[in-house]
DNA sequence: AACTTACGCAACCGCCTTGCG
DNA sequence: GCGCAAGGCGGTTGCGTAAGT
């Protein structure tokens, strides 16, 4: 769209379609990055920052619409993006923030730090509807919803659960968590913080949602059940832990974030399924 | 080994919202 | 208040590749 003149616009007509077309007449160039394009959006982004995507085109000497460098900034070239497969953590969380929130991806991104809104959509896509698909039944449906409830969700809590009693092993164990990114004070976020904790009694993860504006707090055990979690500071930017919660030494063991192969599917059997449609009378 | 199918992901599309003059 | 431009977001598509036959 970057190629348009203003005096294309119009309320009715201003598609990208149309502007799709005077593109392609201008020779914007569409389709896969290549490295050079990703060394000149990134030196362009490091030098001026992030925004004004179709300045940053331009300065870059790049033939692309802004939209599409922006994307290539958050989708790929972005520092702080993790890479890598989706963590059980991750799958939980995504799993109960879809149910809070639905299809707001950019909102549940905010919530799993490093990870983008296309990734997990991707995600939703590719393993959840697949499952849905699997049990005959629309991913929207009650049906569905309760399953993730009441089966696969708490499954997950399961897995997540039986990883970490595993001995954790010194060179196992790291300190460095995920990058986490608090939102300014200023900034109407979200922010949710995957933790676990690993102490000599007992462990436990703490999915906690603070909304600054309101103080609208959520947090459960591995259960499921309600927890008094940390809370959200505004003067800080930051999160306080409440000391009740187990007080164990907090570690991110190395198997549980880049457990790769215990995906979604793997919940499940056919068994599970079968069981599934007859109890929610599909 | 060749072909087909399924899957995962990057990128695009189109609509909506926001900010600004 | 209005219109334009840019940014943001959810949905969709297309392609490369792994898995299956």
């Amino acid at each position: 769209m970057g190629a348009c003149t203003p005096s294309q616009f119009s309320p009715s007509w201003m598609s990208d379609d149309v502007c799709g077309e005077e593109d392609q007449l201008l020779g914007v160039k569409k389709g896969p990055w290549t490295e050079e394009e990703d060394a000149l959006l990134f030196n362009c982004v490091s030098v001026y920052g992030e925004g004004r995507w179709n300045s940053i085109a331009s300065l870059a000497g790049l033939n692309r619409t802004g939209k599409s460098c922006r994307l290539r900034w958050l989708n790929y070239l972005r520092p702080d993006l993790r890479r890598g497969n989706i963590t059980l953590q991750e799958q939980l969380l995504i799993l109960e923030l879809h149910s809070r929130w639905g299809s707001r991806w950019s909102k549940i991104a905010q919530c799993l730090p490093g990870r983008t809104d296309n990734e997990i959509k991707n995600y939703w896509r590719t393993r959840v509807q697949k499952q849905a698909k699997k049990m005959k039944c629309d991913v929207n449906s009650k049906q569905f919803g309760d399953a993730m409830r009441f089966v696969w969700m708490p499954r997950l809590r399961e897995r997540i659960e039986s990883s970490s009693t595993e001995p954790i092993k010194t060179s196992a164990c790291t300190t460095d968590r995920p990058a986490v990114s608090y939102p300014t004070p200023n900034q109407a976020a979200y922010q949710v913080v995957g933790k676990s904790w690993s102490g000599s009694m007992d462990w436990g993860i703490c999915w906690e949602i603070t909304e600054p504006s309101s103080s609208l707090s959520y947090s459960s055990d591995t259960q499921g059940a309600p927890l008094a979690g940390a809370t959200w500071d505004p003067s800080g930017s930051c999160c306080t832990e409440s000391s009740s919660i187990n007080g164990g030494q907090r570690s991110w063991p190395e198997g549980l974030i880049d457990e790769g192969d215990l995906m979604l599917e793997n919940l499940w059997n056919d068994e599970k399924t079968w069981f599934l449609q007859q109890q929610l009378g599909e």
